[in-house]
DNA sequence: AATAAGGCTTCCAGTCACTGGAAGGTCAAG
DNA sequence: CTTGACCTTCCAGTGACTGGAAGCCTTATT
């Protein structure tokens, strides 16, 4: 099976196929013209990359996740220490972006959106509180 | 006031200012032995940039801001229009975000996280519905 | 046999918003 | 007069791709 192919399989840009090759990820064979071959095995990382990069992951936790997929002696712990720990800066995100969404939320509800120049959006901005420190 | 009073000032890393200088943010006046010299406009403005970035805005969108902000001839549509299109992605990063973070807290939730190999989060991985298609 | 279209290859550059670090000038205190 | 804390510029790296150029390979049509 060639790249495009492959794409077409798993949803990822042949680019990004291209890319997971060169970071490591995958390691698909090749034809007597140069040309990449994906058989089942490369298929099956590409489908689960594709799948916990949805979810996601990092490629440095989808490149742990990865051995750990294919390591048959894994311990379940250490998927479960990584998937906790995304979990937890999901959740975190989630309330920044409540945070963000709740005030401006607020500020364009306040705001007539007319051809007038008081604009209660740019008030907003200039005298929220102190400046905001990100975790 | 120099670089450092002014990053105290605005929470900004001294880096980010000189930075938002670089791209023509800011344009703070230069002292004879070449120190940046942050007068209040400038640091009025700085403070703007800061909490329209803690908002979740672009550089991009930031820097229309500011030229709204420094117009008094304005109309408070052109703010409510930006301001409004960036609430709307936060609201769909939000849902992004819920959706991945229900499906990894049922596969957290059932993984025994032990030192077996069995595991629901990469069978859950493996499994999940077809080629996770991102807006 | 020539050609055109499409797929494949590599490699380089750009994205976004910084951030780190090196090399070196400036300033205030002891 | 030296030390240490500032300040300057410039270059490179981050994450995860994405776009594009230049050129090889394959297939179909003329």
């Amino acid at each position: 099976m060639n790249i495009s192919q492959a794409a077409q399989r798993t949803g990822l840009p042949a680019k990004t196929i291209r890319y997971y090759e060169d970071i490591g990820l995958v390691t698909p064979s090749r034809d007597t013209n140069g040309y990449r071959v994906f058989a089942d095995q490369e298929l099956h990382k590409l489908t689960f990359l594709a799948r916990s990069r949805a979810l996601g992951f990092s490629i440095e936790d989808c490149r742990a996740l990865l051995a750990l997929y294919e390591d048959q002696s894994r311990a379940s712990s250490d998927v479960k220490r990584i998937a906790a720990q995304h979990l937890k800066e999901i959740e975190a995100k989630i309330a920044d972006l409540r945070a963000m969404r709740d005030t401006l939320s607020e500020l364009v509800r306040a705001c007539s959106g007319d051809d007038r120049p008081d604009c209660p959006i740019l008030k907003g901005i200039e005298h929220a509180g102190g400046p905001a420190r990100r975790s």
